[in-house]
RNA sequence: GGGCGAUUAGCUCAGUUGGUUAGAGCAUUUGCCUUACAAGCAAGAGGUCACAAGUUCGAGUCCUGUAUCGCCCACCA
């Protein structure tokens, strides 16, 4: 017998260890059944999961499970990311506290210590994830620095560079000062800043005229070159060809026209400083202008700045308007607020400067993509189909990703240099005198591959045969620019397809005032306080159902709450179910009964909807498809009519039956209490409900409408509101005029002492479905509340009337309009007349 | 400067191709210890679907515009 209550601790231990014992969550590469693949979003070793990583796996496990239930070949593929700048500065940050120093330490210890992080928090993971239940085929974990993955980063590395789709050069990157390291495009954040337009005095030579040079980075004019105009701009043209002076530095620099220079913007002059900014950089190489590097690699200023020599951008920015101010040379300040680029990892403001890197170049690669979007099999189906969009859009303007990173953690360039020489290959050369490269490569290089990677590539493996491309990818929108759009041109260039058929994207988890989660507002929940309160199949079940797919969700701890009251209806329903079946030798669904009929009916169209629901990743509404059903119907209605046959054994076989079918629908979304009950049915399929066959739809139980209790239902329904709005107490008399089918009826509301088969002279009221009649005999002084009641009532009925008659008096509704919606209007009208009727006789 | 999303009951959210009187959970009101469940049962109340105009027999849903909020992208000196 069942606890009277569900006890989520005690359901959901030991359940993964059993799991994982039997091997159900391994796949089996040899079989012939059709493959369903999807590889985890590997965490990174940083830290632990949280609220977001708890969504994302519960989606995957619910898909995994439901695709083994409907027998296919599943694989989930775990494993982690190393996370090369997030995890170098959480180890940095660590023998920091221990007093020890990176680049004191030295490069092979600290990655010691860097192998240390990830296995303890590895560990931790892993132990996360049994919590939560997910069925990950642990013997196919793969790790992004592992061997394996290490080999395939330098094979693309080596191929792509002998193909000319990676080139080290010199060009403007994005500078983290703090981590002294490169950074792509997409790991830095623009945040609105309060700034200004400061307008500089540039003195032309010789003259008592000056340019009036607006700028946000008066700082930067140490490595100002030129000044350029527009050549269309009559403003200046006088100018051009003359010099101007540098304010502070009193270097003459030329007076260029360059088409960069707009006319409209600022004072249509611009101070032109290449190694310090992009279009500067641009227009430097139009005109051969020398790129002056103006800081060190912390962001200070160095020796070319002069007295500045060695003050942080802030503080050079500070004491330059000051001198400019006394030496006159500031013209004014113009309040302003634009974009400031920040480091995703460090939060510092990022430096543009100049330096050698390594990029890939972007277009072939990117364009590939563009083409097979446009092709119907061939491409990547995003759900919900808008984030489609931003992936072309970020192909169609990406440009060269800079991958090469000044970190220790990661892997390592697979490039050597002697002298101007450059080798680029798998092994170092054997030669003498080759050092390689320092660095290593941006994280996403390697995660980039993880769709085939993991599964053996680039050698050709079964695995590799089989479940590439996978069948689906799931992660947050978030993550789309920096891993969603470089696995598909990685998978499209070096594997000739898609990496994934599907790609369901979540949203972000907020907090209960839709603010994100973060350390500094201490909002942070720990999904594993949840699963301790809740259980993890509630944790699960609010996650996945919450809301649509693609949305933001903000988290409820009550919507947990209400999931695990929802499990404890299903335990209990399970406990009636149980204790009344335990003689059940085999499932029997013959002679049925109106009721079962009409149950078995119901959980058709509910299968039948659920699995519509499933196969779009629509959760959400599958989920309250199942819920609708269980509750409202299963347990309202069936369980409540069972009790009067519970000795049939075709009450008792669909009993067994409908939670079969129920345990197994809930299962993908609370794995750990449909495995419990399931566990405890006298008549099951399989020993675990994880090997058991999904419920696949069935005809021969969708019975006819006059075969099935949907009237009873409704007359039930008509009683109840009757009694309720009238206030009536136990002994109110009723009498039947319809005699047919109201056995059941008498039995679920309990009016077997209550029966007249002779009217009563008091008063009276009338109850009613389509096909069943009787009226109840109760006594009662009408109050003013009672007769408010009746004639809002009737004010509804009399104006729905109305409104239904001059709708089906319009000609144009009744031949335009399907003749079904027509023909119910036509009922509901006759309906609504007859009630009036009943209720003014009165 | 582009693009996307949101706006529906007190709160959090659903509402598929336009089609019964717009739904759910929580909260709320009334009545119930009915032998699976009081973390429950039964019955209610609660919404001019952000605003305006349009298409249509019919609009929460489609078209146009507006407002507010949020996000993404973009080299605005």
């Amino acid at each position: 017998m069942l606890d009277k209550k569900y006890n989520h601790e005690q359901v959901e231990e030991n359940k993964y260890d059993f799991w994982l014992e039997k091997d159900y969550f391994k796949c089996d590469e040899n079989s012939g059944k059709k493959p369903y693949c999807i590889v985890l979003p590997p965490p990174n070793v940083t830290g632990v999961l949280h609220l977001g990583h708890a969504w994302d796996v519960a989606l995957q496990d619910i898909i995994i499970r439901y695709k083994k239930m409907q027998g296919f070949d599943t694989l989930w593929l775990p494993g982690m990311d190393h996370a090369a700048i997030a995890t170098e500065a959480k180890v940095v940050k660590r023998l920091k506290e221990e007093g020890i120093n990176k680049y004191e330490y030295g490069r092979e210890k600290f990655l010691e210590a860097c192998w240390d992080w990830t296995h303890e928090h590895g560990d931790i993971i892993r132990k996360q994830w049994a919590k939560l239940g997910v069925a990950l085929d642990y013997s196919k974990e793969r790790f992004t620095l592992d061997e394996g993955l290490s080999e395939a980063v330098k094979k693309v590395f080596v191929d792509y560079y002998n193909e000319g789709l990676i080139y080290r050069g010199e060009k403007i990157i994005n500078w983290d000062p703090v981590a002294k390291t490169a950074l792509s495009n997409e790991e830095v954040i623009y945040a609105e800043e309060k700034s200004a337009f400061y307008h500089l005095k540039y003195k032309i030579e010789g003259s008592d005229e000056y340019l009036d040079v607006a700028t946000t980075r008066p700082e930067t004019l140490f490595g100002d070159t030129a000044v350029a105009v527009n050549e269309n701009d009559e403003r200046y043209q006088k100018y051009v060809g003359k010099n101007a002076i540098l304010p502070l530095v009193n270097k003459p620099i030329p007076i260029i026209t360059d088409e960069h220079a707009d006319m409209e913007k600022g004072t249509g002059v611009v101070k032109i400083t290449p190694a310090h900014d992009p279009n500067d950089f641009e227009v430097g190489n139009r005109h051969n202008l020398e790129r002056v590097i103006i800081m060190n690699d912390d962001a200070t200023m160095n020796e070319l700045t002069g007295k500045y020599n060695g003050m942080t951008r802030e503080e050079c920015r500070e004491a330059v308007l000051k001198d400019l101010k006394e030496q006159d040379l500031l013209l004014g300040i113009e309040p302003l607020v634009h974009e400031v680029g920040h480091s995703e990892r460090t939060g510092v403001m990022v430096e543009p400067m100049l330096k050698k890197q390594w990029f890939v170049k972007m277009r072939p690669l990117a364009d590939k993509v563009l083409e097979t979007q446009k092709k119907k099999d061939e491409k990547v189906n995003f759900y919900p189909s808008r984030y489609e969009k931003i992936m072309n859009h970020w192909m169609e303007i990406t440009y060269d990703w800079c991958i090469s990173r000044q970190l220790w953690w990661g892997h390592r360039i697979p490039a050597w240099y002697k002298g101007d020489e450059i080798y680029v290959g798998m092994e170092a050369p054997k030669e003498e005198g080759w050092v390689q490269d320092n660095d290593v490569l941006d994280t996403w290089f390697s995660s980039a591959l993880w769709p085939f990677a993991t599964l053996g590539w680039p050698s050709s493996t079964k695995l590799l045969e089989k479940y590439y491309p996978n069948q689906c990818l799931v992660t947050g929108y978030d993550i789309i620019p920096f891993w969603v759009n470089r696995m598909t041109f990685q998978g499209e260039k070096l594997l000739g397809k898609r990496p994934f058929e599907d790609c369901l994207i979540h949203g972000l988890i907020r907090d209960k005032e839709g603010r994100k989660f973060s350390k500094s507002l201490g909002n942070g929940i720990d999904p594993f306080d949840m699963v301790k309160l809740y259980g993890a199949d509630s944790l699960r079940y609010y996650l996945a159902t919450d809301v649509a797919p693609g949305t933001d969700m903000r988290f409820d701890e009550e919507k947990i709450k209400a999931s695990w009251n929802y499990i404890n209806k299903i335990w209990n329903a399970a406990r009636f179910v149980l204790s009344n079946i335990e003689d059940l030798k085999e499932i029997s669904l013959t002679n049925l009964k109106k009721e079962d009929k009409w149950i078995l009916s119901k959980f058709e169209k509910t299968l039948h909807e659920t699995i519509k629901f499933m196969d779009k990743y629509e959760f959400n509404n599958a989920g309250s498809s199942i819920y609708e059903f269980t509750w409202n119907y299963f347990c309202d209605y069936y369980i409540e009519m069972a009790k009067y046959t519970i000795g049939d054994i075709s009450t008792k076989s669909t009993l067994c039956y409908i939670l079969t079918g129920i345990l197994k629908l809930l299962h993908p979304f609370m794995p750990f209490v449909t495995e419990e009950i399931y566990g405890m049915l006298p008549v099951k399929e399989s020993e675990s409900i994880m090997t058991s066959k999904y419920p696949e739809y069935n005809k021969e139980y969708i019975f006819k409408e006059e075969e099935l209790i949907d009237d009873s239902v409704e007359f039930i329904k008509s009683f109840r509101n009757v009694k309720a709005e009238n206030n009536m107490t136990k002994d109110l008399k009723i009498m039947f005029d319809t005699k047919d089918n109201i056995d059941l009826i008498i039995k679920v509301l309990r009016l077997e002492d209550n029966l007249i088969d002779k009217p009563l002279d008091i008063k009276s009221y009338k109850v009613f479905s389509k096909n069943i009649k009787a009226t109840i005999y109760y006594e009662k002084i009408e109050t003013d509340s009672d007769k408010e009641l009746k004639e809002n009532q009737i004010n509804m009925l009399k104006s729905s009337i109305e409104r239904r008659e001059k709708l089906l008096s319009n000609e144009n509704y009744v031949n335009k309009a399907p003749a079904n919606i027509v023909e119910l209007d036509r009922q509901k009208l006759a309906e609504e007349k007859q009630k009036l009727a009943e209720l003014l006789k009165k």
